[in-house]
DNA sequence: CATGAATGAGACTTCATTCAT
DNA sequence: CATGAATGAAGTCTCATTCAT
């Protein structure tokens, strides 16, 4: 991606983007932001009013194109079975490019206190739009839950192992358990 | 529990655990660690030769105590399927009890970098752990795994959206699944 | 010197300079420099990324400033041997005028540690500029090393007395030395 | 030499030696004396009652170490000629052997503060009684304290470039300039 | 709309020293 | 004579944010 060209609010989201997924909301600061983004620090604040607003921004954007990624990858699918599997395929992929770094809205709520009502919404919207994928494709509530705490389970385990093991083994299991 | 009277080493590790607990590792800075503790910065970096250090002995406090408080849960119940439900019974406990902070090995992945092997050794070491618990209650490895699936989904889950649903969700499922 | 109404970068390298030459490198904090140039810390940080670095700044000024007093002490002689007493002068004069702290490259070397490359080329730089200065004056490369060596001794042996006895003594040997 | 067997007081004074010379005074903390010297912090204040006695202490036995070998070295010899071109063989041979850290009392004398007497005279007796060793082998006070410039500043310029190249010039002409 | 300079608060860590045993 | 535990002060450095231009 050329950021050259790029208007400095994207800049700075794009490289906020990869610094918190890789490194972590913490530990990465302001300064790392602007300096690689290539944007003075009044300039930051001139769009972002606080960190937390970038943060948020953040999760905006990648609950839009993280669905975008799922469903562009599960749509030349049909049949439930064959959506199901494209998804854990979405997942193994995004493992590989993204260096095992699991889901950012779980490790964003690992980071925020308790009290942030903000962030917090977000995560719980993009996990209960991530259970009405299921629900869409399977049509069962309950079966579709399932498929998606095993959804939640691969993507924990395969950051802690930084292995696609867990996924292979589950997609075997829904080959057998959706007729 | 009484902090006043234990050496200052158990009272370090104690507040630590409340703290990296629940507002995560990053967040809690060593000042506020020994203010509470009621122990001077020195004597910190005596027990502890850095804030890792700490971590590491707090993920390893936490492991055992986890697990012993999992087991005390679970070792009255004779028949596999009881022992299972008592497992998610134990994990709702202690979502209460720690006001649905989730799993602390997981936060703490969410905020070490990539190359740190310390700590994620331990955090591979728990859940592999966890694992083998399950593997030895059901029998069968496959099976085993599912239960491990439902588990982690239910613990992110709880601490998404602060509720116990999902686990009472599964626990009915279990109850069907497992004869 | 008013150090009010200069900018905080110079009022840092100005304090700086003179807690350097007159305690120690190691033994002058980046507390007591910022506190008496009137300076927040993180505008200490923005200017030098590191003591280290204001460490080499401090030195490249003083190897500027000490070259111009020395060769305003200097020029206005025209004889060799009137050039290079009055390099001895201005010897004496900054003795008494800096309190016999001798010279701040040499003390800085006793101060950085063996690998420290950064910091001793300057060193080696400014020590080679003296002797081609007095090459300069004198033109026959072994006698001018000579020069050098007395004028060393004088310096560091005035720091250990806190006298100007051996400057003395060696200023009369030059006065029958060169004819 | 093997530390093992010492009594504690020479194990402390050995290892501070060792790090005080090579890492510099200010540099060289407690916490490495004790850990390399293996002995108990207490121990150590049992000892000496701070740091400062522990460094007069290392330079009263550097001063007689010193000169020990420098007698040493120049005993053998009977000409005056040769007896100071023997001091300057020792030079180079403490180079070598001590990785080019130069005059550990100027090195000292670097770090103290002005007002520090105590350790400022042991410094100035060394010096003194370098100057009359030099005397005693000359017998004219003035062309002795030549030669105790040219070691001076040889001393200091080893250090300054690492290397014996001007320790081998003045030999040079020293054998020239004395019949 | 964009900027470099400046900031108070706090990060983690080490200093030389003393105390109770 | 020896010791491990504890300490207040200070060390270097970074945090997210604001200000004047």
């Amino acid at each position: 991606m050329e950021l050259k060209n790029k208007p400095p609010r994207e800049r700075i989201v794009y490289v906020a983007s990869q610094l918190f997924h890789q490194q972590g909301y913490n530990a990465t600061g302001i300064n790392e932001i602007i300096e690689k983004a290539k944007v003075a620090k009044a300039s930051f604040y001139q769009h972002f009013k606080s960190k937390e607003n970038l943060a948020l921004e953040y999760l905006e954007v990648r609950h839009k194109t993280w669905f975008e990624g799922l469903k562009h990858f599960t749509e030349e699918k049909t049949a439930p079975k064959e959506k199901v599997l494209s998804a854990f395929d979405y997942l193994e992929q995004m493992n590989e490019k993204e260096n095992f770094r699991g889901c950012c809205f779980l490790n964003m709520l690992s980071e925020i206190q308790p009290d942030n009502v903000r962030i917090l919404s977000v995560i719980q919207k993009h996990k209960t739009e991530l259970q009405n994928f299921f629900i869409d494709i399977i049509g069962e509530e309950n079966d579709a839950f399932i498929i998606y705490m095993f959804f939640e389970a691969c993507m924990i385990d395969s950051q802690v192992y930084r292995t696609q093991n867990l996924i292979e083994k589950t997609k075997n299991n829904i080959k057998n358990l959706m007729k």
